[in-house]
DNA sequence: ACGCTTCAGTGAAGCGGTTCAGTGATTTCT
DNA sequence: AGAAATCACTGAACCGCTTCACTGAAGCGT
């Protein structure tokens, strides 16, 4: 590989000092530069194809225009989040025009943070999102301290770490709310996973305050817990047809396929039969039989909005406020709107 | 944040040289140390929580032990596209034992590749895996003479970088081989994108193949061509459809949805009055109705391959070799196999 | 003609590591 | 016993860039 020309090369090229074109190329306003030199500064960087090199420059700014996005994800689950790249590509819309790059850490065993630990430490970032951090993580503790710029994606219970979340309690009860406006009065839930993750307490918290909304009555026998797979979903829904509900709203699309799959088992038909919402708009809610009604999580804006307040903290050392991102009802067939209209 | 300890207070705390701490630290055997010196450098570097930073290490070795990973890829494919989450881990699963660290570039506008230049002459990185880079891309041509370590996943077919994709050719004639060996003679193709794409071709001269290797006439005719989106499976299915095939092989499982979606409409069904078999195996390929037998493309070791042959370049100068990984059919109902089974 | 600003730019220290060449003190060899 | 080799370690240069403090020249007012 040729040599990579130096800050020293330009200089001597444009015969200058490399102050000064360390002035000119990162265009240092308190400093006056005439404009001829300024042009044979430019020049000499042309011609020398010469780019500042960043490990340098971090050195010396210490600063490195990188973020982070660390991903505490087992891997079956990472493997199956189909929310990642729109999540990736909404921090990079963010942080690549703000000349920001973006470093991605897999931290596969959760009880072992050393690795994000490092790169906070050894200076490879200037500030993370942190996806899947757990717990009361003495680490994110320990870190939190030291005020080095962390914004959370998904809702950490113990900390008061800036976060960016969908509103689960209002999308919940948007999308029951819905099924009650057509009329259900008997109305399941199988939640997304275990209640110790907070998303999944808050969707069922959204689903009970909307029977309360009307004064419908909760049982705990309506009530099924899921755990992020399809498998759980066919489950639950099997235990669930008994108690014969007229609607079940399914707080994750994936869960919600497993259900489906138990509704058609029993030789149900949805929504004739029974009326089913999900949640998260995974790309195939669309397509499947019949095209699921669910809640469409805006993927990319939370990482937009994760950069954006990440930038913030870094930049003008803000200190934002946590954002709950509205979410949409996709009404489809599942529930059995089009079905009244069609009748109507 | 508390100033963090550099090596010089480690060196003062241990009461030795910078030079010795150095040694220590990073166990360079052709010094020798002595057994207590270096318990004292571990002592002092473990109470000081001393971390070495990147930036200054990355300059005076000369290294920085990340690889980029370059997507140059439209924004709603990118979106959409179900196998980076397994990539991303396939690259980490090598990256981070071996060291390195990931960095992400997200390039959404193909034609001005000057984003992911930057990241190679500003020295952001060993080496890199390109995905989704084009045509001649002179940038890339212009990148490939200064021996920067470059693998590629997909093919660019004028260049002669390393590249790992998966045989798609063979995987074609795999699923059509399949679909003649159940007995259907007159078989239709859609593909999974216009030909420019070498994927794309690869599947239909897969296709081309398995037909000849059988005697059977190949036939314009029973050829549509996909774009990535289901959209464009239905459309080519509808347009397929007066042409009587018994069965159609889909070189990408989200056309095949599109192409699912025709066929029902026109009050078929899959397999019993068409057989058909996707490409890719996404996750929702089970759960269609009827479940889709599918090509399985091991996405985790696309990544893990491509990052250890970016690895060998980077550190022992390697010249690896292309890789054409395995895929393997995955049978489930859409093509007709288990009611062969029943009948029989 | 003198001091005071402003202009245009430079020298050198510093960021925090790595590493080459060397240096005393021991030990080994003959 | 003296030279050579080994041991255990250090000084200082260097990586490439930023930035503070400073300098010499020109412009300005009186």
């Amino acid at each position: 590989m040729a040599r990579k020309s130096s800050i020293t090369d330009v200089a001597k090229l444009a015969g200058v000092s490399r102050t000064t074109v360390s002035y000119v190329l990162n265009n240092v306003m308190s400093i006056h530069i005439s404009e001829q030199t300024r042009q044979r500064v430019l020049d000499a960087a042309r011609e020398l194809d010469y780019h500042p090199n960043a490990s340098a420059r971090s050195l010396a700014r210490k600063q490195t225009f990188t973020v982070g996005l660390v991903l505490c994800v087992s891997p079956d689950r990472l493997i199956a989040d189909a929310f990642l790249p729109s999540v990736i590509y909404g921090i990079s819309s963010v942080t690549t025009p703000a000349g920001f790059r973006l470093l991605i850490e897999v931290v596969e065993d959760v009880t072992q943070p050393d690795a994000y630990v490092r790169l906070i430490r050894e200076a490879h970032i200037d500030g993370a999102i942190l996806a899947g951090a757990r717990l009361g993580d003495q680490y994110l503790l320990g870190l939190h301290p030291d005020n080095f710029p962390l914004v959370l994606w998904d809702r950490v219970p113990g900390s008061d770490l800036p976060f960016v979340d969908v509103d689960n309690i209002s999308a919940a009860r948007s999308a029951v709310d819905h099924l009650i406006s057509l009329g259900h009065q008997r109305i399941g839930c199988i939640t997304n996973a275990p209640l110790e993750h907070p998303a999944s307490s808050a969707r069922l918290r959204g689903y009970q305050l909307a029977l309360e909304m009307h004064n419908l009555p909760y049982a705990d026998q309506l009530v099924r817990y899921g755990d992020f797979h399809e498998r759980s979903g066919y489950e639950a829904m099997n235990s669930l047809l008994p108690e014969r509900p007229s609607a079940v709203f399914v707080a994750s699309d994936v869960v919600a396929l497993g259900a489906l799959r138990a509704v058609r088992a029993a030789g149900l038909r949805v929504p004739r039969d029974l009326a089913m919402i999900g949640f998260d708009d995974i790309q195939f809610a669309q397509y499947l039989q019949p095209p699921l009604t669910t809640i469409r999580v805006p993927a990319h804006e939370i990482g937009a909005t994760a950069a954006r307040m990440l930038l913030d903290i870094i930049q003008t050392g803000g200190h934002p406020t946590s954002v709950l991102l509205d979410t949409e009802l996709i009404i489809r067939e599942s529930c059995g709107a089009q079905l009244r209209t069609e009748i109507a």
